[in-house]
DNA sequence: ACAGTAATGTTGACGTCGTCAACATTACTA
DNA sequence: TAGTAATGTTGACGACGTCAACATTACTGT
């Protein structure tokens, strides 16, 4: 742990990677990001960090892992005090998952865009996300046992819910919305709008129709 | 237009370059496409291209335009035949728009991840965007006039509605979601949701979802 | 304590890419 | 028909990702 002297050995090269890494993403963005440029700020010669990673790609997907971890970290904490309230505690997520890419736009759109690219990378980047995927799969199977939403396959209602942030997040990252729009706003009129989506119905006739239209694989 | 003698000219270059160009993102991504490889395909020197674009970025907002063109075609062609039925017009424009992602993956990713890259090309890229969005903003206020969708700013409203299927289509086009899934059905329940979030509160009850429990394929 | 090996970092080099300048060829216009 | 604009080609440059060969340090068993 002698870090005075020679400073041949980096020590913890790989942390600091992925750190600066972050950083050279969130201010220039990940298409302007060089393994050389990297290095040279981390103080280190062109080609250390492939004793790290095996590529460039492969830095990138860790980098995301990262991202995934703080968004799903960020979701729990925001939906903790809305406790008891369903409906309540799922806007909530989708709010603080709009806001992560508000806050992290590069990032973020990274850690989409290098997932497919890679298809099958270590597992953690693809658990990370599972993750946050489940926590809004339980939410939904917990409001429609207390009937806040209605019934259907949880799965598919997921799908919707995560599909509405995550598309309000994209496109606000992709430039496609506005920063000067009230962003705050609209996160929570797509989330409201969803939940109203999912709400049984008041007064039903004759619907219901249990439907399952998932007929297919999977 | 003596295209068998001497071929010094290509006569066409920009479009044959705008054509190649689509066809090598559809095969093997954008991130694959590189300006030399499209011109020897095309036929034609490594620097011809300069001469129609300033530079590779251009060349792929043309692209991106051309996409947006064809897709705003698709959802027009789309809501025809629901003439009359806002709600359904509504919902066929998100399918049509989640079905054309589908088909064009990579073209569909680049759409938006060139955009803001870009900032401000030539005004085409954004207007050909705007129409499409114009579309949906001029159903939505169509709606609320008939009191088939509940009141408010519609600009909001039609962001929420392109979050959803915006959100969707991303997901499927970047792999988290499999292509396995029945993605016509997510579709409808997508649109079908956003729809139902955005009724004005009433006691009756939305007919029979249009669910196909056949198609799995787009 | 120390030799030997694994881990980690460096340097030089290669191939590919986007891009530009200089030049060649063709189209078009006065 | 001369001359200029438009279009296409070639050579070159710098930046990049990556690898092989080498240098340095850490760590292990004895």
């Amino acid at each position: 742990m002698k870090r005075s002297k020679s400073a041949y050995h980096h020590g913890a090269l790989r942390a600091a990677l992925l750190k600066t890494a972050t950083e050279i993403i969130a201010e220039q963005g990940t298409e302007n990001l060089t393994l050389r440029a990297l290095s040279q700020r981390v103080g280190v010669s062109r080609s250390a960090p492939y004793r790290h990673f095996s590529d460039k790609t492969a830095l990138l997907a860790a980098v995301a892992g990262e991202g995934f971890k703080r968004l799903y970290h960020k979701m729990q904490t925001a939906m903790i005090p809305a406790e008891g309230d369903i409906p309540s505690q799922f806007q909530k997520m989708g709010v603080a998952y709009v806001q992560y890419a508000v806050e992290n736009p590069a990032l973020f759109r990274m850690m989409f865009s290098c997932e497919s690219a890679i298809e099958n990378q270590q597992p953690s980047l693809d658990s990370e996300g599972e993750r946050v995927f489940d926590l809004l799969v339980n939410t939904i199977k917990k409001g429609q046992e207390q009937a806040q939403f209605k019934p259907g396959e949880p799965l598919d209602f997921a799908y919707v819910a995560w599909s509405a942030v995550h598309g309000l997040a994209t496109l606000i990252v992709d430039a496609q919305i506005q920063r000067e729009f009230d962003l705050q706003a609209l996160a929570l009129l797509t989330t409201q709008t969803v939940v109203d989506g999912m709400q049984p119905r008041q007064f039903k006739s004759v619907s219901a129709m249990p439907m399952k239209p998932n007929g297919s694989k999977l």
